[in-house]
RNA sequence: CGGGGAGUGGCGCAGUCCGGUAGCGCACGCGGUUUGGGACCGCGGGGUCGCAGGUUCAAAUCCUGUCUCCCCGACCA
């Protein structure tokens, strides 16, 4: 992409409506817009990162069979009465709205009941399962007060499956495949060892205990209590000499740390299955219970996550895996030639499968500098008179202050290698 | 929802206490000088001061109401 062409652009100012590092920064250069609290739109940079995220999900999803379907913003309300989960004593952070007719409609904050309606047409014999299915859709929770910029939002971009057992046991070792799947997840976004599986409340979801996954950063809205060697953590919230016994737990090896919660995992056991009425007959032809988890991740406060993670004073500092783009080529000056070798690189650089974004800006090497930091991007390539007498290329990562000196087959060959994925 | 702070060109702010119809920086346009870490000079375009009502000869400024945003708390699949 050429950066002439781009509509947003970057800015000195900080806004003043956000104190959230990741807001700031993903605001500042130009990848979102926010439209009011809790509200972000994408632009185009913004965009990108955010369908790398989803890409690594989607991947680690598919490769334990999950299969990907797209259910609805707008909800009925009778399907949500009978799992009681309509009344706003019960779920309070509910948006609801009306049909012209006058009949209430919700707007979706998560998916258990109508992906277990839409099951029970076609779950009838032990056959039919077991089954994975995900969405990654927007979500709209009603908080009464969104904060922390894309970390806490009233509209997001979560990715949510469901799976469907026919037994406990079968149940257990689904969950555990979607765990090793998180797992994976976390290690491709560059936050592997800094992400500690987390005992967690149920919520509204089941009696049992949810299993978060927490990422170690002051940012962290949560407390959680951590064993670093066992590399299993409790959130406070459950924080309890019961639970520690329960869960066995020790005590005197937990330390106090500070997390984000990027996943989330529930044991539903049959609460909505049976509630909506959905079972399967066995192989003796009896009708049998449905053992369902639920398994979520924020896709937009990953993004926010990592936004705030990996930056420092001049900007953000994609992970490769999510970068809007691999390298940063600036061209300096407007020299003829410059301008002619410069257009062929990034030529070349595309058709290598490189992910550019070109400078071709009429700006000073200054801003072209300082816009390729705030924007994160992992390498930044410099085209000038300079460069181009001296018969190289200069390469410099984001993460370091290194410049190297390159022939072109060599910055083919080094970016080609880079952070592949 | 409780407490606190704030709404003034696209963005960041000053002006509000002590009413007299708006100013600075960034960004933008034009001209010139510049060109390896956010250049400089000159000229120029753009806001009716969140919204509604009130007081007054006169309101960004005072009063009332209301909406919105931010922070702390409570809450949080």
């Amino acid at each position: 992409m050429r950066l002439s062409q781009l509509f947003t652009k970057t800015t000195k100012n900080v806004p003043a409506d956000e104190t959230a590092r990741n807001a700031q920064l993903l605001i500042q250069a130009g990848y979102i817009h926010k439209e009011m609290a809790g509200v972000y739109a994408y632009l185009p940079l913004g965009l990108r990162v955010l369908e790398n995220i989803k890409r690594i999900v989607r991947e680690e999803m598919n490769a334990v069979g999950g299969q990907e379907v797209m259910m609805t913003a707008l909800q009925p309300r009778d399907i949500w009465e009978k799992t009681d989960r309509w009344d706003d004593a019960k779920v309070d952070n509910w948006f609801k709205t009306k049909l012209k007719s006058g009949a209430e409609l919700g707007v979706g904050l998560t998916h258990e009941e109508p992906i277990v309606d839409a099951l029970s047409g076609y779950v009838d014999s032990y056959k039919d399962l077991p089954i994975y299915i995900y969405q990654i859709q927007n979500k709209f929770r009603n908080e009464l007060r969104a904060k922390s910029g894309l970390l806490r939002g009233r509209e997001f971009v979560m990715k949510d499956m469901y799976s469907l057992a026919r037994s406990q046991e079968e149940h257990e070792k689904l969950y555990d495949q979607v765990i090793k799947a998180y797992y994976k997840v976390y290690d491709r976004l560059g936050l592997g060892d800094k992400t500690y599986r987390t005992y967690a409340d149920g919520g509204i979801f089941t009696d049992r205990f949810s299993d978060e996954f927490q990422t170690l950063t002051d940012i962290g809205e949560d407390t959680i209590y951590v064993d670093e060697a066992a590399r299993i953590a409790i959130n406070e919230e459950v924080y309890t000499d019961e639970n520690l016994a329960k869960l066995g737990l020790d005590k005197s090896k937990l330390v106090k740390k500070r997390g984000v919660e990027v996943g989330n995992t529930f044991h539903l056991e049959t609460k909505y299955t049976d509630a909506l009425g959905v079972y399967y007959t066995d192989e003796n032809g009896q009708r049998q219970p449905i053992i369902m988890g639920c398994y979520g991740i924020g896709i937009s406060r990953l993004m926010g996550m990592l936004a705030e993670y990996f930056a420092d004073e001049r900007g953000l500092v994609w992970p490769e895996a999510v970068a809007p783009a691999k390298v940063y080529l600036a061209r300096l000056g407007d020299d003829p030639a410059v301008v002619k070798q410069a257009d062929e690189l990034y030529e070349k650089l595309t058709k290598a499968g490189v992910e550019t974004l070109y400078d071709d800006r009429d700006a000073r090497p200054g801003e072209k500098f300082a816009d390729a930091d705030l924007m994160g991007i992992p390498y930044r390539l410099v085209v000038s008179k300079k460069t181009r007498e001296a018969g190289v290329y200069e390469l410099k990562s984001r993460q370091s202050t290194e410049v190297e000196q390159l022939g072109e087959v060599e910055v083919m060959k080094a970016l080609a290698a880079a952070g592949q994925t």
